[in-house]
DNA sequence: AACGCGAATATGTATAGACAATTAGACTGG
DNA sequence: CCAGTCTAATTGTCTATACATATTCGCGTT
């Protein structure tokens, strides 16, 4: 094992005490001076183990006050959503990609008015179709997607590596398969999919609204919280 | 408007000129003497900039090389998994639990084995059902929870404020609603769910593992990815 | 061309000190 | 007893400096 650096031990050894249940929630830290001249280092050291603490959201300070243990609001946990192609192949299957339809429209849909490219394909897996995926693109925002490939790339892989993010949002949420989804992914009508609908902006301007409805038997998301020290 | 730190502004500053897409991934962000003769500061304050990006995964740093725009491996995203009893009364509704059943057992599952509490319940919205519980706990790790009234408080609730956690990982998936589980949410056998899995462990030992089956038009989970300064 | 080695460079960590900002708690006057 | 004020404790930010550490680059040797 290489030696951490001391604010990297002390950083973990509060956290220990937290983790563990030893310093409840709503405890006292001890304070900058403290800690200093316990373990005889500058106010910084210190300062940068706690500071990594209260922005991981273990800590709470206050100046004047002191440092405390937070309270657990909610399970912030990291969910890592990958491009689709990296994920399956990943797995060790071959990813495939089947555009089915494309047309310029102009969306009056609130949340993407204007001029958007329609998409729909179907992602698939080792050959067998994993997910239905139906997409709009800001055309005024990304006007280089007209001269891409997105039969030859799936439109998700494509704008990963053209366009950079700002915002995102995922909201998660389980159907049953409609008539056309279920023809599309060849499964029966009823179905239970899990429906991923993402939003994308770039500066506060949609760039992309997307819903990716998976068979359910074929796709999970995880989700995990680990120690921040991990 | 409050004056931001001097090491805020000159992060935001690099990350306004990733984001936007001036600077792309692989390119060069200039190194700390640069921008120190930039700003005009110390070094230490540049470096808790680039260290805070580097940190947040929007920047690379190599000794010797210098500092670089990331490429964009996967979106990470922050799923904010709530205690139910406090989403729900979020969104103004009435939160109740009915437990429907309770036992100690020995359980042989090799995610946790040993001996467990098991219980089964469902979680109510307005008076309605809104999600289907069935949870094992550990009463190796956590024994005070065989004398806890598990029917007056929902065991995440109570496992929220009384076990510190360390690890924990959720699985999200859709599933077809089965017999038992229709009856339980008065829902048609085959509607779609939303299925949450749920294990936690304590310093690598299991705490809880928990499936939670959301009738799917209720209940939608989010997860939003925000530029890390917002 | 291949290999090894030293040096230059950029980041990583740490120090000691200074002042600013915030605010809990004590104090004071009515 | 209450409200306003002052004080001091604690964190937040920043500087200037020093040395440690990793790694690329170029050079010289083979």
């Amino acid at each position: 094992m290489k030696a951490a650096p001391l604010h990297e031990r002390i950083r973990r050894e509060i956290e220990a005490q937290i983790l563990s249940g030893a310093w409840p929630p709503g405890a006292r830290v001890p304070g900058e001076i403290e800690l200093m001249a316990q373990y005889g280092c500058a106010r910084m050291t210190v300062n940068k183990a706690l500071s990594a603490l209260a922005h991981a959201g273990l800590v709470e300070r206050r100046r004047r006050a002191g440092t405390f243990v937070a309270r657990p609001r909610s399970q912030s946990m990291v969910l890592e959503i990958a491009d689709l192609a990296r994920e399956v192949t990943a797995r060790g299957q071959a990813y495939g990609w089947r555009l089915l339809s494309r047309h310029e429209v102009l969306s009056t849909l609130p949340e993407m008015p204007g001029p958007v490219l329609e998409l729909e394909g179907v992602h698939l897996a080792d050959g067998t179709p994993l997910a239905f995926e139906h997409r709009l693109i800001s055309t005024a925002q990304v006007p280089e997607v007209l001269a891409a490939d997105l039969a030859a790339t799936a439109p998700g892989t494509w704008l990963l590596s053209h366009v950079p993010w700002t915002e995102a949002e995922n909201r998660i949420s389980a159907s049953a398969a409609s008539p056309a989804l279920a023809r599309a992914l060849n499964i029966a009508v009823g179905d239970p999919c899990l429906t991923v609908t993402r939003r994308t902006w770039r500066s506060g301007a949609p760039v992309t609204l997307v819903h990716q409805h998976f068979i359910a038997q074929r796709h999970e998301l995880v989700a995990r919280f680990g120690a921040s020290g991990g």
